[in-house]
DNA sequence: CTGTATCCTGATGGATACTG
DNA sequence: CAGTATCCATCAGGATACAG
């Protein structure tokens, strides 16, 4: 059962917040939970179309370490040619107060990673999500 | 200044989010930063024998990655012997509200990470923090 | 007291090509 | 369409010893 990859938290002041931190730190993680956040369900492909630079191989490495972890589900549609859609968990989804303060300070502070805008996208709080 | 260890940023949606979590995202950082947002200042010695697991060589390197990410301020002491003081700057302060939703969320699912009860700490909000 | 210097291992991330 | 298979470079993290 989702044993983290990341080996051992020592259960000091902090333990909890390194064991969530290690979920979503992986190179790719966050943008997959954004999407998905708002975007609701998307394909495989759909994912790999909107990262762009994701090679199938990363792409299949976050997803299924997303899962492991509970935060997404995968679900299989048993036909020709297959069709495999990702999606949040409950859990998955209730880090959304946490990517959502991690973007404010991320933006409040952009200028610390060397002027890199952010652009457009300010997430509309994902359409219909609110389950 | 502070270019981060974590090398790009696709500045595609979620990319300030993975910007902030860098930052936090070493091995004891969030454990560094939940002892100064708890004690307010500690000199190395102090900190690592509240980490006590972490080898000196591990404490500074992630206290210079903090401090050159503008999350904690170095204060050296010219003296005999050395004193030198760690603290959370303003921006590492306002990282408060993204450590307490991390916690929030670990501590809601902590059973995914196999029953590590965080035991004590319930994060006191820091005695008197609130410069 | 507050660190450095070396050396080393495993995990992370990527390029490229191939498959049911 | 949705992935695997290989191979490879880099880096985070740690053990141990030493230093200003």
């Amino acid at each position: 059962m989702a044993k983290t990859h990341y080996s051992r938290f020592d259960c000091q002041p902090g333990c909890s917040v390194e064991a969530a931190v290690s979920l979503i730190s992986g190179k790719w993680k966050c943008v997959v939970l954004w999407y998905l956040l708002e975007e609701g369900t998307l394909r495989f492909n759909e994912l790999r179309r909107r990262i762009n630079t994701i090679t199938p191989r990363m792409l299949t490495h976050q997803l299924r370490e997303l899962e492991a972890d509970g935060l997404i589900h995968r679900e299989v549609h048993a036909q020709v040619p297959p069709k495999v859609e990702y999606s949040l968990t409950a859990r998955g989804r209730e880090l959304t107060p946490i990517l959502m303060a991690l973007k404010a300070w991320g933006d409040a502070h952009i200028d610390l990673f060397g002027s890199k805008g952010t652009a457009g996208k300010p997430f509309t709080t994902a359409s219909g999500e609110q389950k």
